[in-house]
DNA sequence: AAGTTACTTTATAATGATTCTAAACTATAA
DNA sequence: TTATAGTTTAGAATCATTATAAAGTAACTT
């Protein structure tokens, strides 16, 4: 477990202990070579398959909003009712499968946009956000 | 009042009745030069302000969702709790101030993705929605 | 116009996600 | 080892939204 202690480094290093439940959770976010992108639900639902001890509810919105603001998640604007976290953090774009509420990261680096409009006055770009939604092709073309 | 007679039509022709809260709620959202952005809440205000008898909030949640099903109305995707809706309803973009929580169409038609990425196997695009998320200028740096 | 019916509105209850609370627990430093 | 601040937890509270079902109304039929 090389993991484990770079998870107890990286809590460390912000401040927060590494309690079982924090490291359990980083586990799940942290060691995984793709992007994840996740509501609380699912991540609740991954920690009851995969951690012997529960993990409260309360727990789980604590520990991934403490990671947000530690700036290790990103909050991710989706219509509907539950939030989305992501584990990139950096900004960069997604495709959305409305049908599965899947997200994916858009890995081309070199996407932009042209023929950028004037930012209305007084105000400066935090950030710029492209959503790509997507659907089977083989749908019932509506 | 043309507006009215336009609003009564406008219902009738999608197998609505034009009721006296229809009617209503149509003239705050529809009877306006600009594009209208806004969540229920701000909706229930403005009808409270300028409406005589009071509308119902559940009519309130039900004539909007009507519209939006009609494609009067589109939902728009942004983080947090409040669900958005917008009188435009073509694909288009927005300016996002998360400070006032304040949306605004991007009116330059001519913005566009360049080295689109490719899709997914087996998907097609069916939106594309860019969101600008602007701040204050003379904001603290952080 | 009156009767009929389907549609609509409404108050209120139910739901579901998220946040709050305050007591029990625990990592860490003294 | 003790003290302390940070953490976890169950459960309550909150807030947006949706469901329910009874009363009201628009529009059609006679
Ligand atoms: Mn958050
Ligand atoms: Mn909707
Ligand atoms: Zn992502
Ligand atoms: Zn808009």
């Amino acid at each position: 477990m090389e993991h484990l202690k770079f998870n107890i480094e990286k809590l460390r290093a912000s401040g927060l202990r590494p309690t079982r439940q924090r490291l359990a959770i980083c586990k799940i976010l942290f060691n995984r070579k793709e992007t994840f992108h996740f509501t609380i639900d699912q991540l609740k639902k991954i920690a009851e398959k995969n951690i012997k001890k529960k993990i409260s509810l309360a727990t789980l919105y604590n520990t991934v909003h403490a990671f947000e603001k530690k700036g290790y998640l990103k909050e991710i604007s989706l219509k509907g009712n539950k939030t989305f976290f992501d584990t990139n953090t950096k900004n960069h774009h997604h495709f959305y499968d409305e049908e599965t509420s899947q997200l994916a990261d858009i890995k081309n680096e070199n996407i932009s946009i042209s023929n950028l409009p004037k930012i209305p006055n007084g105000k400066k770009i935090k950030e710029i956000e492209i959503t790509i939604k997507v659907a089977n092709n083989n749908q019932k073309q509506n």
